[in-house]
DNA sequence: AATGAAATATACTCCCT
DNA sequence: AGGGAGTATATTTCATT
């Protein structure tokens, strides 16, 4: 399925915010609503558009800290890790990787002796590399259609 | 701001879909539909929501591939490049971490001579390790009151 | 902080082009 | 693929408790 301009109109506003009304976002395209909906159904059904989700701040829901930790799995330990991984509710986000190491993921936590908690429960599977993140620089920029350029 | 059961369960169903209706939301738990705009308005005007994002494939989107780019910057070189990581749009999400490389970033890329092209930009601020994403295990997974047991 | 009701806005369905 | 009309549903505002 091709993205035309006005579906980048789209996507680049849903991006923005996943709560924008179809009739506000024909407005400003020029397009009724059902044409807005009927394209964004289409792009959804189509797996260009995977989902709709809400950001919150992982601390002021009560978690001081934010860590990148990588894994580097023993022999036969990685199928038990990427099985298991889905129930570690402290994993946000989990990537099977290139390199020296087989596993990167961002994990969010109550406090220090969380972190502890949670590295001990990996170190079944392999060796890790925990850092600890200060600060956001970038976060969710949006895909745009010069992304690639 | 504290979050009581109930803020517990629109936050819950908001990171499920973002586009969740407020009427839908009230009559899962039990509240009438303005109740629920008022629960939400305040915990976005107390910052526990950040915002609603649609997630778009990259691989529908034209990018072939993601990776996990590390930097060590040099001396001086990480000023500069926290200023310049904003217009880069390769990056997805960046972070500042503790440990032998400063930065961490998701980036998300046409092909592989795009992926030369964005590493030839930052070999002036440090030292870059490249990890090609081979698959996501976990992808947004949602914070949940009990992620911290 | 929540409800119910009224007003407005949006979404959905269907038919037409 | 999009417009327009009609209906259903949702959101917003406000008065009340």
């Amino acid at each position: 399925m091709q993205i035309d301009e006005l579906n980048w109109a789209i996507l680049t506003r849903l991006q923005q915010n996943a709560r924008y009304s179809f009739a506000e976002i024909g407005r400003e395209i020029g397009l009724s609503s059902p044409a807005v909906a009927e394209r964004v159904k289409k792009m959804e059904d189509a797996g260009i558009i995977k989902g709709y989700k809400t950001q919150i701040s992982y601390h002021k829901t009560g978690h001081q800290l934010k860590a990148i930790i990588t894994l580097r799995a023993f022999m036969g330990r990685l199928k038990p890790f990427l099985e298991k991984v889905k129930e570690f509710k402290e994993v946000s986000n989990c990537y099977r990787i290139t390199g020296n190491e087989n596993i990167i993921m961002e994990v969010v936590l109550r406090d220090q002796s969380h972190l502890e908690e949670f590295i001990d429960k990996l170190i079944t599977y392999g060796e890790t590399k925990t850092h600890i993140v200060l600060s956001q620089v970038v976060e969710f920029a949006a895909i745009d259609k010069n992304r690639a350029k």
